[in-house]
DNA sequence: CGTCCCGATACAGAATAATGCATCATTCGT
DNA sequence: ACGAATGATGCATTATTCTGTATCGGGACG
């Protein structure tokens, strides 16, 4: 029905689409239902901001805001980058755990209001998803996340949270020095623009 | 309390405030209460993605998916441009006017569902209401107006909002070649980034 | 002191987004 | 031909946005 996010959610699909991402995939990594995203995608539905945000930035893109005057720079920017070949890191076999562990978060966001601990959970579960980790740091990752599962309704969730947060930040961390070589982007990012 | 919008929204308002744009004057540009607005930029309420856009374009800003990896980029593009001097135009004494035609436009989008014409109409009427208009195209203004509010109901609007849309964009043209000097930005459009 | 404009807040009501399932028709690989 | 995965749809329920309108305290200006 909105013409105006019109432009911008057809750009989001034909990314999720070139990157060769389900609806299915998409929904467990931003946090949304598959239902959800098929009605926003097909017009169906307007989207919140957040809802949006969630999407894009599982897609590996940011929603900026631009002066109107320097659009077509910034559009020249984007289009020059994006030529190459690969495609997002899709679903590996730890994926449901992590997409329960984001659903998990943002459950947890919205009762009790979002912490910067939280938010930075969010963060880091997002990126750890795309690394292949070793047995021993999945092991590691996985008790955290059962630790956050258990402790999530208890009055002294706090300072739980908080050691989660940063215990998980301190992997990412570590991992973001060794990190080997990863996938890159594969759309085109066009736009429909027609203006007088 | 959703920490992803957070920050958009912030800038958006450091703009409008930076822009001298009351919460008010932006409410009748964006087609939004002022309510409304207060609650958003001050975190009481999400948006949805279409109330945000509308904020943002009648801050002459347009919301941009840009790929993770050249934000940075982006960022710098932006900050280079954001010097000089002016403000945008405020309220004239006709402001009024447009502001409710506006709104009209808004209700019946959602009452018939949008249509191209109707989003024409939206986006020349957001561009007449910065420029300085002679008394004739003023008058040319108000009448086409006042005919979308007899018509608005109309079985048989569709006609003639094709025509209005039409007509409104004529004089769009024809001022978008004569235009003299305008008003520039002055905001900083800056981040509040912190990675690991 | 009075007035005007600002942003924040309240509140009732209508409209919609978003969840959580479940299902369906299609497409694709085998 | 079969099974798996995809996107679209339906539906009931809950949560939230958004409108409209009105008020309030604060700051600026005369």
């Amino acid at each position: 029905m909105a013409y105006q996010s019109e432009s911008l959610i057809a750009q989001a699909r034909e990314i999720r689409e070139a990157s060769g991402v389900s609806q299915r995939a998409l929904s467990e990594r931003a946090g949304l239902t598959q239902s959800h995203i098929s009605q926003i995608e097909s017009g169906k539905l307007e989207p919140g901001l957040s809802s949006f945000i969630d999407m894009t930035r599982a897609l590996d893109l940011e929603l900026m805001l631009v002066p109107k005057k320097l659009v077509p720079a910034v559009l020249g920017l984007v289009k020059a980058q994006a030529m190459p070949d690969m495609h997002i890191h899709a679903g590996q076999p730890n994926d449901k755990r992590f997409a329960r562990a984001e659903r998990l978060v943002k459950k947890m966001k919205h009762l009790y209001g979002s912490s910067a601990d939280l938010d930075r959970i969010e963060d880091t579960i997002r990126f750890l998803r795309r690394v292949n980790l070793s047995d021993q740091e999945m092991q590691l990752v996985r008790e955290l996340i059962a630790r956050l599962e258990r402790y999530q309704a208890s009055a002294q969730a706090a300072p739980v949270v908080h050691d989660i947060a940063q215990n998980l930040q301190r992997l990412r961390n570590s991992l973001a020095h060794a990190a080997p070589s990863e996938p890159r982007p594969a759309y085109s990012l066009d736009d429909g623009d027609a203006d007088a």
